[in-house]
DNA sequence: GCAAAAGTGTTTAGAGTACACCCATGT
DNA sequence: ACATGGGTGTACTCTAAACACTTTTGC
């Protein structure tokens, strides 16, 4: 690496030249299909290449100005409409030649992408489907490949889901204001798998925790006895806010 | 945000610029000092602007080439001789000016950080002091005031590092290859604190697990009964590997 | 009445906790 | 011998898991 010199004060000698990067926000949005007990994320179908005509999670480049997470937030309004939501970082990925464009286009520019994780509830989250723009919820065990490194992507987003299910709230972000607890129980299996518990223990541990609130009223779906529905009281769970606590 | 025209298929329309980016990378460097019971934590002074003669994560900008992770590596081996080590991305931080650079400096770059986690044995650990550059070892209960965002991502570390001892193996790659139920013990408490768990249940626990053996070789350390060398196995860890076994 | 869904209770095995106690060494 | 740190065992509590059972609805 010797014979290339620069400024003194800009970068030491004897080094490479550093990267110049454009930054992309990738999000990997669930939601939970109770009606089918299906795990859906949303995909987008591409407009321009790379990758024309692939499915991808949606995705956008970081504009001046904006955050990280600002654009996050952006690309989610631009896809759904979705009253209530959880979302959090996920990973950074940013090796060379993830992308494409990298080595035609430009001079040297790296693509690299912070991807984001978020949980919206299906029935309230409204498609924006702007002209002809494919866009859908796809069950996760059917994904189709996906454009750039999104399979990989998709799959960590599928990990960071299971994990904190098992230890945060974030299925009542993610549920009507009120549910029944096999609402709750369906969500939960339909991520985490038939095997994570016995419904009646579910429902015990859960209650004696003290944080869900029965209002009292009754719903029938069909056969069989009404459920009460269940309201989840914020304050009450406070106490096991940030707690190493796994209450399933 | 009208009245911006740009060319069709290189971006929408009526939209602000995108941004440009330098990725810095950021490391959290920890050890544990097991002879004084201290999570220490590797500082380095910068030596310019801006924060000149701040201390601050040790850390680096990405060159072209060069992934994220080996830039983190990079700056490991620039600061000290470890032969085992620990390492993996910790978070992106990335909103506006969290650069000073930003404002003064070019022309709306933008500085993004990615942060990386790492632990390393203290005792095999060798800084690497070259001329006059300060570099040491803080414990993490009494660093300074860090240069940018750095006592943000200290404190973010810090809390991964908790959670990955419970949880994890990490330990034993920080530990030398022959340690005493003792030594593991220590590190625990350094880093958990005082009252996570009696020692006598706490080596019950981890010996019943099975994946520690005992070498029977024996080691003094002044008054009192010889304590056995174990050896960390990790064929026999294997099982546990990726689940959510919480082992301590 | 009977099936279906909701909700309650009981029994048992094992994990977590708090200790008390024995063992081997240096001085 | 006795202080010091290493190591073992026990008794008690609490939770997790399995499953049997009761209640309330639709048909």
């Amino acid at each position: 690496m010797p014979g290339r010199s620069q400024r003194k004060f800009v970068a030491p000698l004897n080094q490479p030249p550093l990267a110049d990067f454009k930054v992309g926000v990738d999000n990997v949005i669930f939601s939970v299909d109770t009606a089918q007990n299906r795990l859906l994320v949303l995909l987008v179908m591409r407009q321009q290449e790379p990758f024309l005509n692939h499915w991808s999670l949606p995705g956008t480049l970081v504009r001046q100005g904006e955050s990280l997470e600002d654009a996050a937030y952006r690309i989610l309004s631009e896809k759904i409409r979705a009253k209530n939501l959880y979302l959090e970082q996920l990973y950074t990925f940013g090796g060379p030649q993830r992308d494409p464009r990298e080595a035609s286009d430009s001079y040297g520019v790296r693509y690299l992408s912070v991807s984001y994780f978020a949980l919206v509830r299906f029935e309230e989250a409204e498609l924006i489907a702007d002209r002809m723009t494919g866009i859908a919820w796809y069950p996760v065990k059917q994904v189709p490949q996906l454009a750039f490194d999104h399979n990989e992507i998709l799959a960590y987003g599928h990990r960071r889901l299971r994990n904190k299910l098992e230890y945060s709230p974030v299925a009542f972000e993610v549920l009507p204001e009120m549910f029944t607890l096999n609402d709750l129980y369906q969500l939960y299996t339909t991520v985490l798998g038939e095997n994570f518990s016995d419904y009646s223990n579910f429902r015990a541990r859960l209650l004696k925790l003290g944080f869900l609130c029965d209002t009292g009223i009754k719903v029938s779906r069909g056969a069989g006895r009404p459920a009460s529905l269940y309201r989840f009281d914020a304050e009450a769970f406070a106490p096991f806010k940030d707690k190493p606590l796994v209450f399933i």
